[in-house]
DNA sequence: AGCACA
């Protein structure tokens, strides 16, 4: 028998991923990079022994998974070109959604586990996945257009955008990742005195533009919508 | 290489 292809699923398997890459920082670059192909539930990274290197990406639709897993196979991504599978289980989250959760469970422990636990009933809000990857941004439909003709917040277009209301931690590899996506993308530019700010540059102003309209109010965590101008020469 | 939800 053929083992070693997957059916598809609604959860994208990575591994390659570059271990050094802190937990949460990954999370959220991940969301960034593969929110643009839909709605994304949650995303699942460990850094244990057996799990780095490793996350989970979990879409509300599969069809969004199976145009992720097309589009993203060998993205270069922190330097290392990803590797993409249909994960093998059904996520967490999807099995709450489903009703199927509790069967879930039930297989995982006879599969050997001596571990008594006497929590049957979990707390009321257990899907509310805390951290950053609460499906806030479709990149492919909602876009944020300020005004139909390029009104913007003020600057000429520009080669080089400005970019502010960041969280602190964002690095600027998380931005890249965001911006590279675009065509024309040369570079981004941070100043380690100036938390929540970056520049971007674009080889010319019409692709800078084509970049600040995609990712306009593009949140990175839901309390920072990015809010891109084009930057003052 | 490695398929979990601390």
């Amino acid at each position: 028998m053929l083992s070693g292809d997957i059916p598809p699923n609604q959860t994208i398997y990575i591994k390659n991923l570059n271990d050094k890459v802190k937990k949460e920082e990954l999370r959220r670059s991940l969301y960034a990079l593969f929110s643009q192909f839909g709605r994304i539930l949650d995303v699942v990274a460990l850094k244990t022994p057996k799990l780095r290197g490793q996350a989970w990406v979990v879409f509300s639709e599969i069809t969004a998974a199976s145009n992720a897993f097309r589009q993203m196979q060998n993205f270069p991504f922190y330097d290392k070109p990803i590797r993409l599978q249909y994960a093998k289980e059904k996520s967490d989250c999807v099995a709450k959604a489903d009703g199927t959760f509790d069967k879930k469970k039930k297989k995982q422990e006879e599969k050997g586990e001596k571990k008594r636990k006497a929590e049957d009933s979990k707390p009321s809000a257990p899907s509310a996945q805390s951290n950053g990857a609460t499906g806030q941004n479709q990149g492919t439909k909602q876009a944020p257009t300020s005004g139909p003709t390029g009104e913007d917040s003020g600057a000429p277009p520009n080669n080089v955008l400005f970019v502010e209301n960041l969280p602190h931690e964002t690095t600027s590899m998380m931005l890249q990742i965001l911006f590279q996506q675009y065509p024309g993308f040369r570079e981004v530019r941070m100043i380690p005195a100036k938390p929540g700010i970056a520049f971007v540059e674009f080889t010319d102003d019409s692709q800078s533009a084509v970049a600040m309209q995609a990712l306009q109010g593009f949140k990175i965590t839901p309390q920072f919508p990015m809010s891109i101008s084009f930057a003052k020469k």
